[in-house]
RNA sequence: GGGCAAUUAGCUCAGUUGGUUCAGAGCACCUCGUUUACACCGAGGGGGUCGGGGGUUCGAAUCCCUCAUUGCCCACCA
């Protein structure tokens, strides 16, 4: 007898993983297959796995798995992205860290510490993604900022730029005074927060009168150029062309008038500061106002501030307050919940602040990109309820601020050659630059050392946005052999929250480019969260490492725990029972195959009917579960796909065949049972394989051995057959039978190591062909057909036949009756129920004639039963 | 403030066009079991007026209205 040994995943694992790798089965190349394509959502390149990748990437790994054993040319794209913002920030905080500020050395310096730290830090984050078993063509991996990639960037930039897409513009654009860069209106995030509304006093020019006006930020006060009341307010037509003196700062503004001002907010005056709100920027060019900008970068107050120079606006804001008090100026305070924006990064609070950006219109790229995901359907997503958000958000598009104000990033290709804000060329290289210049300028001695390129660096989406087409060199070389093949991609898996961030601009770029889709379907992950539904984050701490999970449960298993509890757009509850649960069904398939491995085959052996109708029987319900997860792919119901997968592996081949064909204790199995119950085996294995590739693949190569080009990652998954229904309901009245002889067994305390008698009463339904399994099972040691009731003996019923277990000691009549009378009272009940709707006309005519047809049934069925359990009954009386 | 989802067993969720197979699954729970692959096991079992109320219908978890709760997205009201 073969002996197997323990399973052991860590090595498994890894040995698997070098071979895939060494035997190049993750790598695709162009060829006459169909291909199957994902581009990963590329990770910070200074990341850190966490639940999220894993979640996402275990469901790429699947999908690209499965495809592979259909027998499409698999290519899964993996890479980093260069995140400019945040990278940036850590790159600051290490150099912090080592006391050097970053203001006080060089942008290349700058960029010589960041390319270290990438190096030494970035693509960690890549090999942790092999521990999970993602399957990867590592040879194609990309860097947003690798050369090439960054050339596609460039060449983007000009290109939108000639075409009148990128626009400069002095705009009011988000601010984050600490990193010190504008975000794009996606990047900030509004957070309720208990905040103030202070009554501020204004004296009116050459009257006693005061005017109040409310503010939830009196620190403004300082740019403020006007009061505004509405016109048809009636508290204020007095106030008409006249003026207002500024608190402290004693400085006279206008007051003017304009509908905009909302009565009944406040005291129906607004102060007007057109450099630090959005609104009041509006009126501000309307009524031709003055722009006072009082913040320095950090948010620190400027000269304007007067004895606030150089303090924070939050500081000064108390400071000021309470100077305004001592002065007689704050009249009162209330508590207001306002909404703060604050840096989806570095989470500090935003300043609307204006400045000269980049701008991208939007308008135009977007109309192709609704189309063809709410009109043509060309690209689906799921869970389909995203296309709400996604129509809500892309009908209301608004142009996007590409512009920031950092070092790591794609610098833009903007070039200045005067002093005026509209003296620049946008140009892929400095040499093609100057000569725009020089044609431009109509100055031939234009030098290189004359022109200045643009300081700032680009959003780091706006290179992530041409990550499906840039990763095949799409926008550098759009002809190109490889681009046309795996262009369009097919599917997309990310997270919802980078919906708008990535994926909606991702299908506009693709239109833009190719006028083809980037991708067929996206699917939307959960959020992994904890059990107690909180975000899983660092600062919370209930993030479990993902590598240490790895290590305990097996990636297999934690694979399985993730897909588990994740239904497709749901947030899951990540629970470590879960990766038990799935360590554990790896232990069972495990030992399913110990046992298969350890059975002795004789050829002399005939094959036994029990083998014979067994292995029939789980042909056709491997056939039905086939379809039935070939149905949740379809709809990226992954999970479900997933637990079918295991029940069919658990319950039907574990529980019911092998038990069905095991050989008795210490006898060998015939030969052709064994060679079909391999066969089997490895049929499950393939589709098992995309949820557990380790340990399929070390069952797979032990139960016999391979080649390489035989390994189960580029099997064929198994195909379509019809299969005989009714071999799937005959068992399942076999498996009845056989649960009632357990049940009596269990009843009477009898083992299963005695063997039983059975009879079977009225057995219109009862098909011969699985006898021998009932007798197997059951351990029957003769099974007949009796025309009368059996006195004397136990009984249970399976639909409408009865059948007999006798017995060699007393009956307990009492119990029996009980039993019965039980079972005639549900029924009696069932057909009142059936009768009652039966008898009511208006059913009769309105349902359908089917209906109708099946409670006729229904009631005659119940009729019969009743009638056989009366009997039964009255048997047992006597 | 606007919009969109969700609410089904202790937990996490299925339930596709109202009617066989509609009240389900997995886990958890309870009982029993040292049977010769596996106690990471096996055999049984309990558990839900489908969020509340109203309506349409012969018939509603499913359609409509309403209320409640929760979540998400969007929005410049000081």
């Amino acid at each position: 007898m073969a002996m197997v040994s323990k399973y052991n995943a860590q090595q498994v694992e890894n040995k698997w993983y070098s071979y895939w790798m060494e035997h190049g089965f993750f790598h695709s190349e162009v060829d006459e297959r169909k291909p199957y394509t994902i581009v990963i959502p590329p990770p910070n390149v200074t990341g850190v796995l966490h639940m999220g990748h894993m979640l996402n990437n275990t469901l790429q790994d699947v999908l690209v798995r499965r495809a592979r054993l259909k027998g499409f040319n698999a290519c899964w794209v993996p890479g980093t992205d260069h995140a400019s913002i945040a990278t940036e920030a850590k790159v600051v905080a290490k150099l912090q860290a080592e006391g050097i500020d970053k203001n006080s050395i060089s942008r290349e310096d700058f960029m010589k510490h960041a390319w270290e730290w990438t190096e030494n830090y970035g693509g960690q984050i890549l090999e942790q993604l092999k521990k999970l078993g993602a399957s990867c063509d590592w040879k194609r991996t990309k860097f947003t900022m690798d050369p090439e990639m960054s050339e596609a960037v460039t060449l983007s930039f000009v290109d939108l730029y000639n075409k009148g897409l990128i626009y400069r513009g002095h705009r009011m654009v988000n601010w984050d005074p600490q990193a010190k860069t504008t975000l794009s209106d996606e990047e900030v995030i509004y957070e309720e927060r208990q905040g103030k509304l202070y009554y501020v006093n204004y004296s009116i020019e050459g009257s006693d009168e005061k005017l109040t006006i409310a503010t939830t930020r009196p620190e403004t006060i300082f740019g403020d150029t006007a009061i505004c009341v509405h016109p048809d307010d009636e508290r204020f037509p007095h106030l008409k062309g006249k003026k207002a003196i500024v608190p402290i700062v004693n400085r006279t503004i206008p007051i003017i008038q304009d509908e905009y001002v909302d009565m009944e907010f406040g005291t129906g005056c607004l102060k007007v500061t057109p450099a630090h709100d959005i609104n009041d920027k509006n009126l501000g060019e309307k009524h031709n106002l003055e722009i006072i900008d009082v913040f320095n970068e950090d948010a620190t107050l400027n000269d304007f501030g007067l004895h606030y120079k150089g303090k924070d606006r939050f500081e000064a804001r108390k400071l000021f307050a309470a100077e305004l008090e001592e002065k007689g100026f704050l009249i009162k305070t209330e508590s207001h919940l306002n909404k703060v924006g604050t840096s989806e990064r570095t989470k500090a609070a935003i300043e609307p602040r204006l400045s000269d950006q980049w701008f991208l219109r939007m308008k135009e790229m977007a109309e192709p990109a609704i189309k063809a995901v709410l009109e043509t359907q060309e690209i689906k997503l799921f869970p389909k309820k995203f296309e709400n958000t996604y129509a809500h958000w892309m009908n209301n598009i608004r142009d996007w601020n590409i512009s920031r104000q950092l070092w790591w990033g794609q610098q833009i290709p903007a070039y200045y050659y005067g002093n005026g804000k509209e003296d620049f060329v946008v140009a892929e290289t400095p040499t093609k630059a100057l000569e725009i210049a020089r044609e431009k300028t109509e100055n031939p001695a234009l030098e290189l050392s004359d022109l200045k390129q643009d300081t700032d660096v680009l959003d780091t989406w706006f290179s992530s946005w041409l990550w499906p087409m840039s990763v095949f060199d799409g926008i550098r070389n759009p002809e190109n052999e490889e681009f046309n093949y795996y262009y369009p991609t097919q599917d997309l898996v990310t997270a919802p929250d980078i919906l708008f961030f990535w994926v909606a601009r991702m299908i506009m770029a693709g239109y833009e480019y190719t006028g083809k889709k980037p991708f067929e379907n996206v699917y939307l992950t959960g959020i992994v969260r904890d059990k107690q539904r909180r975000k899983m984050s660092k600062s919370l701490g209930n993030s479990p490492d993902a590598l240490k999970l790895i290590e305990e449960y097996s990636a297999d298993g934690v694979r399985v725990g993730l897909l588990l509890s994740s239904a497709a757009g749901n947030d899951l509850m990540f629970d470590e029972a879960l990766c038990q649960q799935g360590k554990g069904f790896g232990n069972k398939i495990w030992n399913a195959f110990r046992l298969i491995k350890g059975w002795e085959t004789d050829a002399e052996i005939p094959q036994p009917d029990s083998s014979k109708i067994a292995l029939q029987w789980y042909a056709a319900k491997f056939q039905q579960t086939l379809l039935e997860i070939e149905d949740h792919f379809e709809k990226y119901r992954i999970s479900d796909a997933l637990m079918a997968t295991y029940k069919l592996l658990w319950d039907d081949f574990c529980s019911w065949l092998l038990e069905m064909v095991k050989p008795n204790y210490g006898e060998p199995i015939d030969a052709k049972t064994y060679q079909n119950v391999v066969g089997i085996l490895e049929e499950n294995l393939k589709i098992l394989h995309p949820f557990m590739p380790f340990l399929t693949e070390e069952i797979w190569q032990e139960i016999t051995n391979r080649k390489p080009q035989e390994a189960l990652i580029v099997a064929k998954w198994p195909a379509n057959k019809t299969f005989d229904n009714k071999l799937l309901t005959q068992f399942e009245t076999a498996a009845e039978v056989v649960s009632g002889i357990r049940a009596i067994r269990k009843e009477k305390n009898i083992s299963f190591k005695d063997p039983l008698e059975l009879l079977m009463l009225n057995p219109e339904n009862h098909s011969k062909e699985f006898d021998s399994i009932i007798a197997k099972l059951g351990n029957i040691s003769e099974l007949k057909i009796v025309e009368n009731k059996v006195e004397g003996a136990l009984s249970f019923r399976v639909g409408s036949n009865e059948y007999f277990i006798p017995i060699s000691g007393p009956v307990d009549v009492e119990t029996e009756i009980e039993k019965l009378q039980e079972e005639l009272t549900y029924n009696e009940g069932f057909l009142k129920s059936v009768e009652k709707k039966l008898s009511n006309e208006r059913f009769v005519a309105n349902a359908p004639e089917k209906v109708v047809e099946m409670e006729r049934r229904k009631k005659a069925d119940a009729e019969a039963k009743i009638e056989t359990i009366k009997l039964s009954l009255k048997a047992l009386q006597v």
